[in-house]
DNA sequence: CTATAATCGGAGATTATCTCCACTTTCAAA
DNA sequence: TTTGAAAGTGGAGATAATCTCCGATTATAG
């Protein structure tokens, strides 16, 4: 398997205690929908300096994604306990129906894997990667089963949900978001030809 | 109907010349993909001031929608001749394949219509309105026939094609895109319960 | 209690955006 | 033709955001 975070060697109390505080300070923010924040007042605010800032997160999208990597993560566990107690038909419908519930009441994770599913760095798009980790594995199971079609990839699924991520803020958001997975789940009931 | 190219009053001759010299410009960078050109560049290139560029394109979006106007306005026209020559669903299906084919070969294109489907500065997205609608007649047309399910808006398919426009430099965009786009189409064909 | 390696912090260099207004150009009326 | 007012120009420099550098500071192994 790849490197986690666990391999990663311990940091100094000093560093991790900024760390942090980082994660934590920008986690209000953005509970708050601070976004735009000058990048820089992020460390004047979590009461480090700015060279500190920047040798933890080299940029916007770091930070953001250290601030959402256990809400991300949580939600792919989700999607593994499903598909241990559901057919995978069913778990995949629940998943991402929960999916759009869940970016709806949160609005900063939404903007973060928007950026981060457009992000071809793949270091920064590990959240992505899971993600899309655990769709393959939910699409490969139901279709073994026979439920659904065998000849549409994860990406396919991904697509969809960046754009459910990069209209996060429209009017119709939700309504659009719910006829999109209904289309798509609809769309991989229907055996190919 | 709401305010149109043609209604503009005239502009003054140098005004014109400068404005057609700047979209003139920034279509030939566009195509060497030269996106993240300085905006101040635009105008140096073009041979004309700052203010100037300022003052006819307030925002890089704008510039670009400029730029992709007529591009956009074509894709739109073929819809509706589609529309008018093949049964609806058949020209919803044609349209949409055509759609990503058209981007696959235009990056300009889908960077420009990510952004203006993003933006909620309702006079910036007047091409994406105008691709709304087409979709949004084509969708009606085909539920009229009853070749299609009634119960899903255009939203729903920007929503997809977001996606879409989103994901163009990723490495497996077409064979992501063209699936997205089966499975919306399986998934409208496939009449709700 | 060192020695030293890791980390800190924030002044200021760098880069990008956008405004302002003295000057130039157009054009319609005389 | 002039010609005056309105429309438009351009680019220096104000504003704002990003990121780097390195002397000072702090943690930790021995």
């Amino acid at each position: 398997m790849g490197p986690h975070v666990t391999d990663a060697k311990p940091l100094r109390a000093d560093a991790r205690r900024n760390r942090d505080a980082l994660i934590a300070k920008a986690r209000e923010l953005f509970a708050n929908n601070c976004f735009n924040l000058r990048f820089d007042d992020f460390a004047k605010l979590a009461g480090v300096g700015t060279g500190t800032l920047y040798r933890h997160f080299p940029t916007r999208e770091a930070l953001a994604e250290a601030v959402y990597r256990e809400e991300l993560a949580a939600l792919c566990d989700r999607a593994r306990e499903l598909h241990a107690t559901l057919p995978a038909d069913k778990a995949l419908e629940s998943f991402l129906r929960g999916f759009v519930t869940h970016l709806h009441a949160h609005e900063g994770l939404a903007r973060t894997l928007a950026t981060l599913m457009a992000t071809r760095s793949d270091t920064l798009a590990e959240g992505a990667q899971a993600l899309h980790q655990v769709i393959a594995d939910l699409l490969t199971s139901a279709a073994e089963a026979g439920t659904i079609r065998d000849d549409v990839s994860a990406g396919a699924v991904m697509v969809a949900l960046q754009g459910i991520c990069a209209t996060h803020d429209h009017p119709s958001y939700r309504t659009n978001a719910d006829q999109v997975i209904t289309l798509v789940l609809a769309g991989l009931h229907h055996t190919a030809p």
